[in-house]
DNA sequence: ACCTTTTTGGAAGGTATTTCCAGGGGGATG
DNA sequence: CATCCCCCTGGAAATACCTTCCAAAAAGGT
């Protein structure tokens, strides 16, 4: 039934853009351009602009997750509607980074682009699945993280977060380390598989292994089509867009990182007694060090 | 043709409603009471559920300025989402984590902390200062980072990204792999040292060592007035209000990342052709081995 | 080069919207 | 009080739009 709302629309439609084939994908641009064109054309109107067939239009409508053509007319009205409103308060410069930008224009592109990162993440966040890998992460015998590359560090980051609120798990950024680890996952284990495409295959592989030994797995991605996504029990979708200098790298790990930071949020409220006092605890145990150091 | 927009849409049904018929009255009453409800309805349905005919519903539509019901229908779904675009924005609480919040909440204030903890850091980032550090990095012959804990991933980060623009660097996360290299420091070495307080003991002492042994030192930090920002040649200063239930280390991690990002596309575009290369030639063979392994 | 799978466009079918028309009620006038 | 006129209203036909199905074309693998 009813796909995205106005709020997400313009992120989730950018998330399925790659796995979208050819004909669809050029619908798929032509909303990313003009959201409010579309919304004022009736499908006949639609076709003959872009040159596909109306068949293919709601393909497309139907690919982004609604019902038919009708549906995410009105949804891109909606849209529409809303990011007009928000035109007018900030007038950012938006766009690619140039070899040649001055350094200022640099900042500000770099945050306007982790910036609008952080805000369409949060768009595709849905509290109930988010919930759903709270619950999975508070109840697991062992959780194990997982990522290469960029995203081992994300993997890496949440592995320490979990430990300051006494749920320690290890964050695996090899493969045969986490394939050998994968094999003896047990039901009741959790892996956190992080991949920006998704179809990284040293991500991808050990997730197999897991699951199939039973754990639960939650992919942290931005390609809710991927490979990863398709394995997982549960996807928490990252926002990232590609420009040409790759601020698009950047931003999707500043996603990825939002998303980690509110399962561990979750967690710890969740945990609320056991997490503070283990957020007491490390953090008295660090600062006895401090203080040693600084008197030797 | 189109008639009222979205913004003055109910205003102006409710400034003609005394001149309309009793039966298009009554579906214009319909809309000022749920033009959510309405922009779900086909006309089929909203006759139904008011016992007017279609023949009405469109021209009450023509009353109030559209071409049909359609064109109504699209316009008050553009009107609904505006206004609760405008509830979700005045309900953003900018307050402290409850350990009883909602998921939701959690979501919405993790995002405004670290929204505005890049925000904050963006306003302080003098691009002058900035600049100095990628001179420094450019011109260096060595790079290496130093973070300990969480910061050590920000050290992490960076030494990735530098990588693959072909200027490989070293993370130090160890106080004593750190203090030997320190040790070994020369003039023409950069060293990046990433501490939040600025006190870190482990993050201090490599650095005086490295200082004394000629290296340019420097500092991404939260605090200015540190012993580690007091020791180095260039500071950057990262921001992240802390916050009860501690969004705020999350918030100063993401600062960081800002910072670093920063740093590392000035350094790109300040190398261009040969970051370029870099960045292609490192794709190129991440391509090919995924290729491979999805052959397998 | 052939076969399988996927993607695409065309046309039929169904639904929603619009237009047209006739019935009905209220008020004014003789 | 009766009659006429005008406007409102709903039903049904006509149209436009959206959706579904099927066959052709293209892509990819053997």
């Amino acid at each position: 039934m009813s796909g995205p709302t106005a709020a997400n629309l313009v992120a989730s439609v950018r998330a399925v853009l790659p796995s979208l084939t050819p004909s669809v994908r050029s619908i798929a641009r032509l909303i990313l351009d003009d959201p409010a064109m579309v919304a004022r054309s009736t499908i006949t109107e639609l076709s003959a602009a872009s040159g596909a067939s109306q068949a293919t239009i709601v393909r497309t409508a139907r690919a982004l997750g609604f019902s038919g053509y009708s549906e995410l007319r009105l949804a891109l009205a909606a849209a529409s509607a809303q990011t007009q409103s928000q035109r007018a308060a900030d007038r950012l410069v938006p766009g690619d980074l140039a070899p040649s930008d001055p350094l200022a224009d640099v900042i500000a592109k770099v945050t306007r682009a982790e910036s609008d990162a952080i805000a369409d993440t949060a768009a595709q966040l849905a509290p109930e699945r988010l919930g759903k890998v709270v619950d999975a992460v508070v109840e697991a015998k062992r959780v194990s993280m997982l990522g290469v590359g960029a995203s081992g560090l994300v993997a890496a980051d949440m592995a320490q977060k979990l430990m300051r609120i006494g749920l320690p798990g290890h964050p695996f950024t090899d493969v045969h380390l986490a394939l050998t680890a994968a094999a003896l996952a047990a039901p009741g284990d959790v892996w956190v598989a992080v991949s920006c495409t998704g179809e990284t295959a040293d991500v991808v592989e050990p997730v197999k292994t897991a699951r199939q030994a039973g754990a639960v797995v939650v992919a942290i991605t931005n390609n809710p089509r991927s490979s990863l996504a398709g394995l997982a029990d549960h996807v928490l979708v990252s926002a990232g867009r590609e420009t040409e200098f790759r601020p698009g790298a950047l931003a999707s790990r500043i996603s990825q990182l939002l998303i980690v930071d509110c399962v561990f949020v979750g967690v710890a409220q969740r945990t609320f007694t056991a997490a503070d006092a283990a957020l007491r605890v490390t953090k008295d145990a660090l600062d006895r060090y401090s203080d040693r150091r600084l008197r030797s």
